[in-house]
DNA sequence: TGAGCTTTTGCAAACGTTTGCAAACCATTT
DNA sequence: AAATGGTTTGCAAACGTTTGCAAAAGCTCA
C-alpha cells in the first residue's frame, strides 16, 4: 500500500556515494569512469533492479529506440490484419527489430489516422517508421517523406520512389508460378487476384510474360479480378464455375489465402487437384504445406525482408543513404501441381 | 538539408501570443482556458502540424499510454510466434488497445529477458503489461506481481492467482468437443495435445468428463502427448497409425493447428473424414472454415478476450481492483464431424 | 616540492512538457 | 469607487536524465 517512490538515478548515485553524472556514465559503460567504479555501480543497479527512466532519457537524448510498424491496408480491399502473411511479416519485423535493439510499436492505421509523421515522429514516439503495404493512400506515405522522417516501405521495390522500398520480385514470381502451370500442361490459366493492387499488378505482368513466352494466347476472360481474400476467391470461383463450367485448367492465385479459397471451391465441386486443375499460390505461408493438397507456391522470404527493412531504416538513423531492395523469390513445388516427370 | 529545429510547445505559444502554460492547457482542452483561445491554438497547432513531444509529456505526467504485450511461450514447446491463434490474439489486442487510447509495444520474451517489470514498468516504457500465455516460467510473472506492476495474463482463469487472468472455459470447451465426438458415434476418442500445459490440461479434464458422462472407458493409451504444433501432430498421428493401425474413430485436437496436422496425416493415409474418423479442434482460427473438410471446433472469442483484458488492465491504472474473467466457448459444427441428424 | 600530465569525477544547464498557485482581468454589486 | 466574485492567464518549479566543461585527484619527473 505504501507508495514507495521509485528509485531514481540520483538516488542510486547517492547510495553509491557518487554524483549523478558518474552514475549515469557508469551505467552506460562510459570508459571515462574507472572500471571498478563502473562495475560497482552496475552491480548496485542490478541489486536494486533499477532501470533508467526511459522518458527522461528520451527527452535528453532525443532517441526513442522505438520503431513504429504500420499496417497500411487498402480500404477497399478486405485483406485484413488477419492475413497470415502480414502477420508473419509483423512477427519477422518484431524479431529483427528486437535483435537490432529496437522496440516495436504496432499500429493499425486507425490510431494515428493519416498524419503518421507528426503522430509518430514529431511527437517523438518513434525514431522511424516501417510501413507494410503501399495501400491506397500514397498521400500518407508522401507526407512522411516530406516530413523527412526515417521510413521504409514494404511494397513494390521496382517503383521508383523517393523512399526506400523493400519487396519481392513480384513479376518474376508471377512468371515462375505461371510457367510452372504451363509446364504442367495447363493451357488455360486463370489469374486470380486484384490487378489494381501495385504488387499484384506486377505478378500479373509476370503471368502475361509467361503466357507470351509459351506462345499461349492471352485471354482476358481468364483474368478474374477479386479482393485478395480467401472468401472472395471462394465465392468468385464457385460462381464462375456455376456460370461457365470448368473453363480453365490452372489457377495462379495471387496469394496463398486466395489459393485456399479457390481450392475450397474446387473441392466442393469435386474438381480433382491437380488432375483437372492445377493451382499455384504466392507467399508460402505455413499453411501452404499443411493444406491438402499441399500448395505449390512462390515463397517470399519474410525473415530476410524484415532484416533488410530494419537495416535500411538504421541506415537512415545514421544519416547514410538507404536503398530499395529486391528480394528473390523461389518456387516451392508441392502437390497442387503435378509431379514433374 | 537544413536541420530545421522542430516546433516546440513554447514556440507554438509564442506564435499564438500566449504563455506556454496556456498553450499546453489549450491543447489538452482544459476548460480553464477560454473556448475561443483554445480553438485558436488548436487550429494553429494543426496548421503547423505540431504535436506534443511525447517524451517530455511522459516525463512530466508519468504516463506513457503504452501497453507492452509479451508473448510468453513455453520454451520446450514449439508453439511459436507463428501460431495463428496467438497472432489473432495479438491483432485483437492491438485493436482493443488502440480503441482505448493506448499504443501497443510488442515484445517477444527475447528483448527483456526475464525482468519484465523493471524493463517495461520501472523504466517507464509502458504503463502496464499484457502477458499472453502463462508459459513455463511463472517466476517471470510473479516478479511482475511483486513489482506491483499493472498486469493481465491470458491463460487459465480458473487458476487462483494473485493477478487477473482472462481465458476461456477450457474444461467446458474440452467437454463440448468430446461430447460432440461421442454423439457422432465415436467410441474411441483420441486426445491429441500437451497434458502438461495449463490450459490444455483443463481441456483434457473436459475430455475425461465427457467420457465419464457417456460411460465410456477412459483409455490412457488414447491420450497422445505432443507439442502443440501441426508438425508434431502430423508426425505423431502418422507414426501411431503406422504402429497401431486405425485404433481410434475420433480425435479431439487441443488446437486447430494440431487438428490440421492430424487431418493431413489422415488424408495422406486415405482415412475418410468424418466417415472413418471425426475430428474436433479448438480455437476456431480463420483457416478452420477454409480447410477441407471444414473443421468442427471450439471457438475462443479473441475479440472479447482482448477487450476484457484491456478493461481489466485499465481498472488497475485507475487503482480499481481487477478480476479474472472466464470467457464462454462455443462449439462450431462443421464438416469434420458428421451432420447431426 | 611542485609543475605538467593524465585519469577520474562533479557542476549545472539543458531536453519540452504539465500544473499548483498567484496574479490579472472583467463584470457585478454595494 | 471600492469591494466581491468569477474567469482567464502566466510564473516557475518540477519530472529524471545526459553531457560539455571545469575542477579534483593521482602520477611522473625534474
Amino acid at each position: 500500500m505504501t507508495q514507495e517512490s521509485r528509485l531514481t538515478l540520483t538516488g542510486l548515485a547517492k547510495l553509491a556515494g557518487v554524483s549523478t553524472s558518474t552514475a549515469s556514465r557508469a551505467l552506460r559503460d562510459n570508459p571515462l569512469i574507472k572500471k571498478e567504479t563502473r562495475e560497482r555501480i552496475q552491480a548496485l543497479a542490478k541489486e536494486h533492479s533499477f532501470s533508467i527512466n526511459h522518458a527522461a532519457s528520451q527527452l535528453r537524448t532525443q532517441k526513442t529506440n522505438v520503431v513504429a510498424v504500420i499496417l497500411n491496408l487498402t480500404d477497399h480491399t478486405e485483406q485484413s490484419i488477419n492475413d497470415p502473411f502480414l502477420l508473419k511479416m509483423v512477427s519477422a519485423l518484431n524479431l529483427a527489430l528486437n535483435k537490432a535493439g529496437y522496440e516495436m510499436l504496432l499500429s493499425n492505421s486507425m490510431m494515428a489516422d493519416s498524419d503518421w509523421a507528426s503522430y509518430f515522429i514529431s511527437s517523438r514516439r518513434a525514431d522511424g517508421l516501417i510501413i507494410v503495404g503501399q495501400g491506397k493512400s500514397e498521400d500518407n506515405v508522401n507526407d512522411v517523406v516530406t516530413a523527412k522522417a526515417p521510413l521504409v516501405v514494404w511494397g513494390d521495390p521496382k517503383l521508383n520512389k523517393n523512399y526506400p522500398i523493400v519487396g519481392s520480385d513480384n513479376q518474376y514470381g508471377g512468371y515462375l508460378a505461371t510457367k510452372q502451370l504451363i509446364e504442367s500442361g495447363c493451357k488455360k490459366v486463370l489469374f486470380l487476384g486484384d490487378t489494381e493492387h501495385t504488387e499484384m499488378a506486377q505478378r500479373y505482368l509476370g503471368y502475361q510474360q509467361a503466357l507470351k513466352e509459351a506462345k499461349l494466347h492471352f485471354d482476358p476472360s481468364l483474368t478474374i479480378d477479386i479482393d485478395i481474400t480467401s472468401k472472395a476467391a471462394y465465392g468468385k470461383v464457385n460462381q464462375e464455375i456455376l456460370n461457365r463450367g470448368l473453363f480453365f485448367d490452372g489457377i495462379f492465385a495471387v496469394s496463398d489465402m486466395v489459393a485456399f479459397g479457390a481450392l475450397k471451391a474446387l473441392k466442393e465441386r469435386y474438381v480433382s487437384i491437380p488432375g483437372d486443375v492445377s493451382v499455384v499460390g504466392f507467399d508460402d505461408i505455413n499453411m501452404a504445406e499443411l493444406f491438402h493438397p499441399a500448395l505449390t507456391t512462390v515463397r517470399q522470404d519474410t525473415d530476410l525482408a524484415a532484416q533488410l527493412m530494419v537495416e535500411q531504416l538504421i541506415c537512415q538513423f545514421e544519416q547514410k543513404p538507404a536503398q530499395s531492395k529486391v528480394l528473390e523469390v523461389e518456387l516451392i513445388k508441392r502437390r497442387s501441381t503435378p509431379e514433374s516427370y
